[in-house]
DNA sequence: ACGTGTGAACCGATTCACAGCA
DNA sequence: TGCTGTGAATCGGTTCACACGT
């Protein structure tokens, strides 16, 4: 019986960023036949702290043994449930050109159980084209398809120009998460979380700290 | 003479990444032929609050009018000599596959004049291709071609089991930021600045967001 | 002794509240 | 009056210091 594991029911948003970090992490321990690990022990990888690691996880439960530290297949069992990537979630991917294509073909997501099952594009030229186990569908059909699957959740890979009405489109086909990868700030109902993937934007944040440094 | 027009002399980290974006919208108000703007205005695209807004520029100087706002031609001068987007910046990609090819078309980075120079791949089969202006050179020959061209900026787009190793070879030919695509936690000497570019840890963040609104 | 779990102290960043100038 | 610029208050998140279990 899966009981809530929730202790507190205030979650640092960051806390809940990291634990797909510290899910990669204990895979890999767990790959090596590594069964025991002290938050000392894996925080020389990730680069975070030990402390930081103990009460990211203490918000959920507490899952070690004091003197002894953390059981690693119980630990990636628990941080799994946490995070639901014992379902599969499907994902509907808009916009196939280079990016979009480049995505669709990316093992990472696979990770965390999480799968692009539909994309989506108006270019003649790329609708029906088969990319990896994919067909590109015709975005006229989107709003049907990702109502009809009952998709929640899309990466946007459309031109800059098009993102904003095409997130639009998105939220009224139900999609109430959004990973975008155009350079603009989409502007949708406060109830649907958007994501920016904003690469040239990060590589200037790079650039200027390390002028300044 | 480009006198320094830093004010404060600590700036807040998340000060200078959201430089880029205020950049991004007065340039779009640049182009809709706006003159000027107020604080109140452009975080209407931006979703940032004007106080943020005004309390950023004041880390460097004061470039509004009390009463009226900004003068946008003015206000991107000021923002471009700080990012310093006015010389053009070069950067090697390393690892050609299908997201390193993306990238290599990406035009975004031309937006903070940030260009790709140089790509490297290991493949035979890459190797001597051209993708876009750039033709693909042999990893070989990486480091002399980096340390030649004094690039100190890479994009690191191969797989995980190489990311680590590749990225200790980027350190000893003279890169000192490296936009990381691979998911793994690089160690790296402190000097080095690294920001990793996670969609998969991106997309479960936001889908645990989803899960508990 | 060792390593977890956690209230309290701290720190960086955001927001408030308002002074100052057009 | 309208909007900027900014010290002070506040907030979210991290780190410290230590109690507790094995």
């Amino acid at each position: 019986m899966t009981k809530s594991i929730i202790k507190s029911n205030y979650i640092p948003q960051e806390t809940a960023r990291r634990l797909s970090l510290y899910l990669r992490g204990l895979r890999n321990l767990k790959q090596d036949k590594i069964l025991t690990v002290s938050s000392q022990q894996i925080t020389r990888f990730l680069n975070i702290t030990s402390v930081q690691f103990r009460k990211d996880l203490s918000y959920f439960g507490e899952f070690g043994k004091r003197g002894v530290g953390y059981d690693v297949e119980v630990l990636i069992n628990e941080i799994e449930k946490i995070l639901g990537t014992n379902v599969l979630r499907e994902i509907a991917l808009v916009g196939a050109g280079k990016l979009g294509s480049a995505l669709l073909a990316y093992p990472g997501f696979l990770e965390f159980n999480l799968k692009i099952c539909v994309a989506f594009d108006n270019a003649k030229t790329k609708i029906g084209k088969l990319c990896g186990p994919i067909k590109i569908e015709d975005s006229k059909n989107m709003r049907s398809a990702i109502k009809k699957r009952g998709i929640k959740i899309a990466v946007l890979c459309v031109p800059l120009e098009y993102a904003q009405k095409i997130s639009e489109l998105l939220v009224r086909s139900g999609i109430r998460a959004i990973l975008n990868f155009a350079p603009i700030n989409l502007v949708l109902p406060k109830r649907v979380f958007v994501s920016n993937v904003d690469m040239a934007s990060e590589l200037e944040g790079l650039i200027y700290k390390l002028s300044r440094k």
